[in-house]
DNA sequence: ACCGGTGAGTAGGAAATTCGGACTCACCAT
DNA sequence: ATGGTGAGTCCGAATTTCCTACTCACCGGT
């Protein structure tokens, strides 16, 4: 039985809880990008040293990355992305698109993205049944956990 | 002149240092299902009530969230999103989507969200100009400031 | 008038994390 | 022998978080 002080059971909270540390999606960034070296890392992200490295651990612990030798002798590694590391990318992806609409308006995006039918990527998240962009008053949530429940609809 | 130990500028990390800290991102999820009071936050998130009140400062300045009176009488809150708010919902469902998939594959899923196409939406994200499902070997990363370049594709 | 309960926080001190810089260790190049 | 690179580790100081308790305003019942 759940202690009735437990938080609402929740994929994003565990999704957090595994990439939601500071630094955590920077470093899937980097490493989407093909930047797997500890010493990019650090720099292209300005996190510590020793928090980096923890959260390379952390992350290779949580199937997100791996870490291989490009060179032994001197043994240099890389971290890459798995499969679960790139399926996280999205997120990246829609989250890029949030900051340069809303933070960026003025000074442009620092990085564009080209998808391969030759445009300019602009992330839009649809529904895979209708295939039609999602929109929050179009969505209904049903929790699936006796207990939980959601208020009504939260339009601003 | 940027000094040269700053980290790569990025929309993803502008974005984090907003909605990164933990906890922010659950809040924005009880406060889409509808879910506005501090209580409820408190209970639903299991955050602290002091880090809680911080946060929703901070949502708050940053336009992410608004805070109303549900009842003059005794004065009582509410916290909604904002349009912003609300644009940042597509993180929450690829999240939670990975989350599924990857953390919860055999327990299944704690939250169904339905579209009103009648089906239960699964969240894809789809490129603006074709239409087609992206995939990471399919985009080309291009850094519009002079001095930060991207390694390789980074496949698995 | 008194009592308990609810909503929305604040206060305070202990515990855990992060930060920045220096340091290590192995190897290679000159 | 000296210097440089990559990939970390170590350490003490600074910052955050956590937990529990407390406040304050109001309401409803007796």
């Amino acid at each position: 039985m759940a202690a009735s002080k437990d938080p609402r059971p929740c994929s994003i909270a565990d999704a957090l809880a595994l990439v939601g540390e500071k630094y955590s999606l920077l470093v899937l960034r980097e490493v989407c990008l093909g930047n797997g070296r500890f010493d990019q890392l650090v720099r292209n992200i300005g996190a510590p040293r020793d928090i980096l490295a923890t959260r390379l651990r952390r992350l290779v612990d949580a199937g997100i990355l791996t870490k291989r030798p490009y060179s032994e002798r001197p043994q240099r590694f890389e971290y890459r992305p798995t499969q679960a590391g790139l399926e996280l990318e999205p997120v990246l992806w829609t989250l890029k698109e949030w900051g340069d609409r809303h933070l960026r308006a003025d000074s442009g995006t620092p990085m564009v993205l080209e998808h391969h039918c030759g445009n300019e990527f602009v992330p839009v998240v649809t529904c895979r049944a209708c295939g039609e962009e999602a929109r929050h008053q179009e969505l209904t949530a049903h929790p699936q956990v006796p207990g939980w429940t959601v208020g009504g609809p939260a339009a601003a």
